[in-house]
DNA sequence: AGCCAGGCGGTCA
DNA sequence: TGACCGCATGGC
């Protein structure tokens, strides 16, 4: 156990924001699983409380605490809708999360909501990653998943997800998809690389590309960003009637700048936060 | 019952 | 290119 003392930082608004899948909020405390290790980790006045054999280091580098959050602040602010996010959810950092997690977790998301992600990618562990802890388990890794048995598989209640992921589980598997060197392409090869996949479109690869490989150019247009564009007119105006979600993509990219991901991540969070609220009140 | 959820792939004009 | 549909699954 040990304490961080992050400059600006919400622990709950980067865990909750939907971006990652595997954490789980018991009153004031977060449990998560990262590879083979069970996390807790608690916020108190700004410090960090970390019940982990994982080291600072690592949660700096998970956390993306290196990240300069204000200048990020001031690059992307660029109207009230933005700004009011950007206020409200002051220290929501997007997260270093492992590729091949985040890979096949996005696979999972599509026509979706989050609770069957996070139910089917708890599904996944439990039948095919390693029992870490009484109740914790590890995510499978590429080739259990590319050896699964289908019947097992099932299951998981990946529905039509589940070839798709055991597809990209033997390529991995077998270097026809190289995560390490799809780490080291340039935003547009990766995204073209990632989309020649079953089940991979323009909204997952950049999922996996924003999470995944730190491509923070990346603007993931899902149902609720195409939701927000469509609904305000500081940025429907940009558009006619009917616009693709593509061109809704590449006009993020171009009107946010160059960490246009974290603003899709604050607008996605206000969102989903705004949505909530008026379902319980 | 029908629509929606961090979509994608195919088809048809 | 744009519009529509089927694809599993579960919640409202």
């Amino acid at each position: 156990m040990y304490r961080l003392k992050p400059k600006i930082f919400d622990l709950n608004y980067t865990l909750d924001c939907g971006q990652v899948f595997r954490w789980e909020r018991d009153g004031d405390w977060w449990t998560g699983v990262f590879g083979d290790y069970v996390v807790r980790i608690s916020q108190d006045d700004g410090k960090l409380i970390v019940d982990s054999k994982l080291s600072p280091k690592f949660f700096v580098n998970y956390f993306r605490l290196d990240d300069d959050l204000l200048s990020i602040y001031k690059s992307m602010n660029k109207d009230l809708l933005i700004n009011k996010a950007i206020m409200k959810y002051r220290g929501l950092r997007l997260i270093r999360q492992d590729p091949w997690e985040c890979l096949i977790s996005y696979m999972l998301a599509t026509a979706s909501n989050i609770p069957m992600i996070q139910k089917r990618i708890n599904l996944l562990s439990y039948f095919f990653g390693q029992e870490i802890e009484e109740g914790y388990f590890s995510f499978p890794d590429p080739q259990t998943l590319a050896n699964a048995d289908l019947s097992v598989l099932g299951k998981c209640k990946l529905g039509f997800r589940t070839e798709r992921i055991k597809d990209t589980a033997r390529k991995v598997c077998s270097g026809e998809l190289d995560l390490d060197a799809l780490s080291r392409l340039e935003y547009r090869y990766s995204r073209d690389r990632l989309m020649r996949l079953r089940g991979i479109g323009e909204k997952v690869a950049d999922c996996v590309l924003l999470f995944g490989f730190e491509e923070m150019e990346s603007f993931p247009v899902d149902t609720h960003i195409r939701q927000i564009i469509q609904q305000h007119h500081i940025y429907n105006k940009f558009f006619k009637n009917y616009s693709s979600l593509s061109k809704m993509g590449d006009w993020g990219r171009e009107y946010f700048g160059p960490y246009c991901g974290y603003a899709q991540q604050y607008l996605f969070y206000q969102r989903r936060q705004s949505i909530r609220k008026s379902v319980y009140f």
